[in-house]
DNA sequence: ATCATATATGTGCAAGCTGCATATATATGA
DNA sequence: TCATATATATGCAGCTTGCACATATATGAT
């Protein structure tokens, strides 16, 4: 069964999860990281106000997103081992990545005039079937 | 390389593929089908002014997605012979694709506000950082 | 008659994303 | 000493999707 699927028989209505849009868990970790360095186990907790509240992503997902926006020089890293606790792989950005987090900004304002214009032909076909 | 870097280094701006919108595609095709019975090949074009323009979804997606919707009784289909041509496989919305039709406009506007919440975060972030 | 083309539907495969399960390690406090 | 919270990481399997390819029919040109 297909996810949206599944998510329609199971989800309470109003739930709607953030990863419907591809990848965006990316654009987030790097306006966090843009705030302030941060790691992994961190950053979890300020995913939330993005609409992370209902649908946590997993902690897997936001470590291997992490190691993949280093590999291509978005982010730099370096062990934290002085803060108590287990060492800390902390993030930060870098101005490539800077540049890429604009991309993504036009890119997500862009996907928001094709959800407009979905909205909008959607309520006004129905409009005419009332 | 993750599909966002590709876009990004290959892509003209203001380009943002519709299915970064994960299965974008579905409720585009059930609100086609919502106006008139299609056939694939035809739906096609009439996915066009949903954003597919500069992105063209391939087609065997849609024809396995249609197949996908009938397996879940929210379309149903029947050979047209005498149209002219190879037969064609014409598809209609049926009550239950009507309702699932209209989950999918609660998830995207639930979306939307997402999408909204993370520009304004973004936009509010960086004019403290002129 | 034959052949290219437009129309039309479909399958196989591989890459990418993501959740779930699992493994590992350290500091803290009971 | 032992459970717990903190912290990072890998393996796997399922889902979606583009690309390549296969198949078939009607139409019109040669």
């Amino acid at each position: 069964m297909p996810s949206a699927r599944r998510r329609w028989r199971g989800g309470r209505s109003g739930d709607a999860c953030p990863r419907r849009i591809h990848r965006f868990l990316e654009p987030c970790l790097l306006l966090l990281l843009h705030r302030n360095e941060a790691h992994g186990y961190e950053l979890l907790d300020g995913l939330e106000p993005f609409g992370f509240e209902q649908n946590p992503v997993d902690l897997s997902t936001v470590y291997r997103m992490l190691r993949g926006l280093e590999e291509q020089g978005f982010v730099t890293s370096y062990w934290d081992t002085e803060s108590g606790g287990p060492a800390r792989r902390l993030y930060r950005i870098t101005e490539e990545g800077d540049r890429y987090l604009a991309w993504w900004v036009d890119d997500l304002r862009e996907t928001d005039r094709v959800l407009h214009r979905f909205l909008e032909t959607y309520t006004t076909h129905m409009a005419g079937h009332r």
